[in-house]
DNA sequence: TCGACACATGAATCATAGT
DNA sequence: CACTATGATTCATGTGTCG
């Protein structure tokens, strides 16, 4: 093995990584193909299409046929690393099943799932299910035996605002001019991850100097992210086009000096409390009166935090417009719930729901 | 099957399951055991001691042992469902994977994968992970041709102050008053889920009435939800205690009145109406004009409810669709007729119609 | 230079009833 | 089962255009 800073290894997957020698890297980080199972065109409500992951590396015959695929790489992966070494996968629930069990079968040892969070996810267009707002990780270690794998706690509660760092993280996804583009301006890759994603998982579980491998490189996001962090890399891609792109992209990426890693922390916001959690922790419940500052006019609390006045149903923001015949309203101190002493704003119940959460 | 209202089986799981008829049940949600250790004599109902095997054997023993027996209850909830039902699941990393892939091999369609960021999860005091402060749950249909699952989209959106609900709950844990205590004054049960994420899961996918399965019924959260939220219940507990707690619970939850269970319908399930039955209505009358929202085409109406630009007749959502060169056109969003106060969309005259329909 | 607004787009298993 | 007709449906963010 190459003790290269920076290697990428045009060809197949598991073909390359069979010639690795044994206990040679440190970390791991893995994005596989998700083997998504589309149907037919999906359109926007503006009736634009979505440009769909259709690509051939994605296309697998059959679930046995991933699983097989999955256990190749994966088994490589655990011979290639050293003994304190961990591997990092991610993915959406379309795979991230399989791949989780294969590595449980193969004697890997789980130490977390981490989520991804994404900010600002494409939301479900046709209103059939959950806004598909997030992807999984699976962080774990080669066995449960294993000498011990590094984990920079420190450095994670530090980029974390001082409180340890969590099992979901939030970031944005990989847009603008993070996105790497081909020569007619679109988008090269249609799964490019954000390098703050990379970032996170590389200073947590590596050291600088370790080598990481990324055996689906794609245009290079992880090796970016280990140059810039000041550890080394090998990454192998089939495609040519990824590879060129990739290579490219990292002679670009200036090495940040280790002293200044510690400010590159995350801030947290304030949680969003919609009026539903109310009903939902049963501090209000369906069927309950909610009134106007005056007690004058009154609304019907339902299970969904939907308000009714006569025929009119709705959230408080739109209800308390409408029975004021204004454009807008804070609903969160338009409307009050009795108490012992008295009429009191709603917006006291999500001061309680928020003090649970931060408690 | 009793079409009693709330049932609780004092049995095992999977003997209790399959004494129960074929597509009975709307929803299963279930909160199986996690972890491999515990309850070893659940997870290994025919295993014969294997001694001096090193950990890595062994370690497949249980995991194959463990997916028996998930393999035997899912597809004994997957036998028991109507087809037109679904199945919820939470785990952790510990065996969140083993199910899904079960799932997927028994021919679930896994609809989303969910995931419960808890608001204050119990920190990590080794510092050796990160803070484990999420479960995961997955929401999955009988089948991918399966009968349309219910989901009640807008009473989530409506729920989550009128954005779509995302993948990603943030939820405390359940503690204080709700948590069930025993005679000793600890709590009951090591596991107890918070009542606000059943009221998500069953206001999400359940209609007043439906009848929901838990087969690992523990103290009887499903149970206390259902209930409170007009819901019929089948709980399945092996632990006697844990079934007598669950009665006393479910015995002090007082019901949400019918007439409080509304939550925000969909558009979908409102009675169709014709255009053509706004002709007949009067509500315009052959001849007249109708235009596009910027007033700049225009359409005639004719007596069956067609109309015709040029050479062009057809629906109002073919001829929309054909002026905007578009694939698809909702010709009741589109097409604007004339009144005092300048253009209107022809929805509102369907509106008038559905509300006389309703009289 | 700046604000307002329009437009593009992201790993998506994305409709349903009737004939 | 296949096919057709109806008609329901989007959030956060970055970029570009226009005045």
């Amino acid at each position: 093995m190459s003790s290269a800073a920076e290697t990428i290894i045009h060809g197949e997957c598991i073909e390359a990584l069979r010639a690795m020698p044994d206990k040679s890297v440190d970390l791991v980080f893995a994005d596989p193909p998700y083997n998504l199972q589309l149907g037919g065109d999906l359109l926007r409500p503006d009736n634009s299409k979505v440009d769909a992951v259709d690509d051939h590396w994605d296309q697998f015959e059959s679930f046995a046929a991933y699983d097989k695929f999955s256990r190749e790489w994966l088994s490589e992966c655990q011979r290639v690393l050293k003994d304190d070494g961990a591997l990092w996968v991610i993915g959406s629930y379309h795979n991230i099943f399989r791949v989780g069990t294969i590595l449980q079968d193969l004697g890997f040892w789980i130490l977390n799932d981490v989520v991804w969070r994404k900010a600002n996810p494409m939301p479900n267009f046709k209103g059939t299910r959950f806004t598909n707002a997030h992807e999984t990780l699976i962080w774990a270690s080669k066995g449960r035996g294993a000498r011990r794998y590094t984990f920079n706690y420190d450095a994670m509660k530090m980029a974390n605002d001082e409180v340890q760092m969590r099992s979901d993280w939030t970031l944005p996804l990989c847009t603008g001019e993070e996105r790497i583009k081909n020569g007619s301006g679109d988008k090269a890759h249609p799964t490019q991850k954000p390098e703050a994603l990379l970032h996170r998982v590389i200073l947590s579980s590596t050291r600088p100097g370790d080598v990481i491998l990324d055996p689906f490189f794609g245009v290079g996001t992880t090796g970016a992210a280990a140059k810039r962090l000041g550890r080394r890399f090998i990454g192998i891609e089939r495609e040519a086009e990824y590879v060129e792109l990739a290579r490219q992209r990292i002679a670009k990426v200036i090495p940040v000096p280790l002293a200044d890693l510690d400010v590159m922390g995350s801030k947290r916001s304030e949680p969003r409390v919609p009026f539903g959690q109310i009903v939902e922790a049963g501090l209000l419940t369906p069927g309950d009166m909610l009134y106007d500052p005056k007690g004058q006019r009154a609304a019907k609390v339902r299970a969904d935090g939907s308000l009714v006045v006569g025929d009119l149903t709705g959230s408080i923001h739109k209800i308390g417009a409408m029975v004021q015949s204004q454009p807008a309203c804070n609903g969160w101190t338009y409307w009050h719930f009795k108490t012992d002493k008295g009429l009191a704003p709603i917006d006291v119940l999500r001061a309680k729901v928020r003090a649970e959460m931060a408690a």
